[in-house]
DNA sequence: TTGATAAATGTAACTCTATAACATATCAAC
DNA sequence: GTTGATATGTTATAGAGTTACATTTATCAA
């Protein structure tokens, strides 16, 4: 794994760098990045953390550009089958992709103290599970892995993680 | 991993041999293992799949049992906590634990056509999870595990899998 | 056995998450 | 420019999970 997210860094560049990747990949396969869309992504980049639909929502709504659920789920929609950002299960939430446009299996470890999460990379098809899988005949197509704990930051004691 | 799920087998003596794997634990524990307690757990062995907690809160009601959501999430709490069932997280589910009363992390393989679920091990401290991980200073407590794709049953065309 | 304490249950109300359904507008391509 | 597909706006509702508080049941010590 190469990016790894529990320390500081540059929010506007590494924004910017995800924003022009995505709209590279979009104008390469044709796909429509619409303003929701795009405002959606900024929203989540700019937090740079888990976000819920909702609160997402809220935002949007602020700024006019929709205030019912769908306008949210579908733009999130989006952005989660073209791998530009994903789907926390474990927290019902969002967060934008560190290397979007690339084929990935993502892989996150969630702080249950201060809610940080990090995304790393995952190979499903190796390790336990791809055996537990090749031995059964299951084919994988997609695999949710989150792990839970205590960030570095929180581990040191630091009241609610900078 | 031992215990793969996509096979027929003896329900009776499956589910006769986790209740009782679940009551020594509990005497063993000082655990109180009540009726609704008993009763979620048994619902689960019984029909052997992912069920959502209102799912088997119409089987509670129709019991006389519990007919409000605590009833049903308590009992469900209780199980997860003490890792007689699991909860994917995928499917916003709950199932009985194929082992129950052995410490362990489980893992899903989670077939998106029939919705059957099999229970496997994970080692989350091993592979590229525990690799970020310890890179990081994130210390794993918890891991959701989940894959998603064809089961064999499904893979070869049956239907709506046996 | 009784009284104190803790654990579990019953119930109502509510919040958060997500989707269905259908009308309208916008885009893409011929 | 018309057409067919794609995206958005809006209403309503379904599904998942929690809070809060009253009541009951179990545990255990005096």
């Amino acid at each position: 794994m190469d990016t790894i997210g529990f320390q500081k860094h540059d929010h506007a560049s590494c924004m910017r760098a995800a924003l022009a990747a995505v709209e590279v990949y979009c104008a390469a396969h044709k796909l429509q990045f619409t303003p929701v869309r795009r405002r959606v992504l900024e929203i989540l980049l700019a937090r740079h953390r888990a976000m819920g639909a909702y609160e997402i929502l809220d935002t949007l709504r602020d700024e006019g550009l929709g205030s019912q659920p769908p306008v949210a789920y579908r733009a999130l929609d989006f952005l989660v089958n073209h791998g530009f950002a994903h789907k926390i299960e474990r927290l019902n939430a969002f967060i934008a992709c560190t290397h979007p446009g690339e084929d990935h299996t993502p892989a996150f470890l969630i702080c249950r103290n201060c809610d940080a999460v990090a995304e790393a990379h995952a190979e499903p098809s190796h390790g336990m599970l791809g055996r537990a899988a090749s031995d059964t005949g299951f084919s994988i197509e997609q695999a949710v892995v989150e792990a839970l704990g205590l960030c570095p930051n929180c581990r040191k004691g630091v009241p609610a993680c900078a």
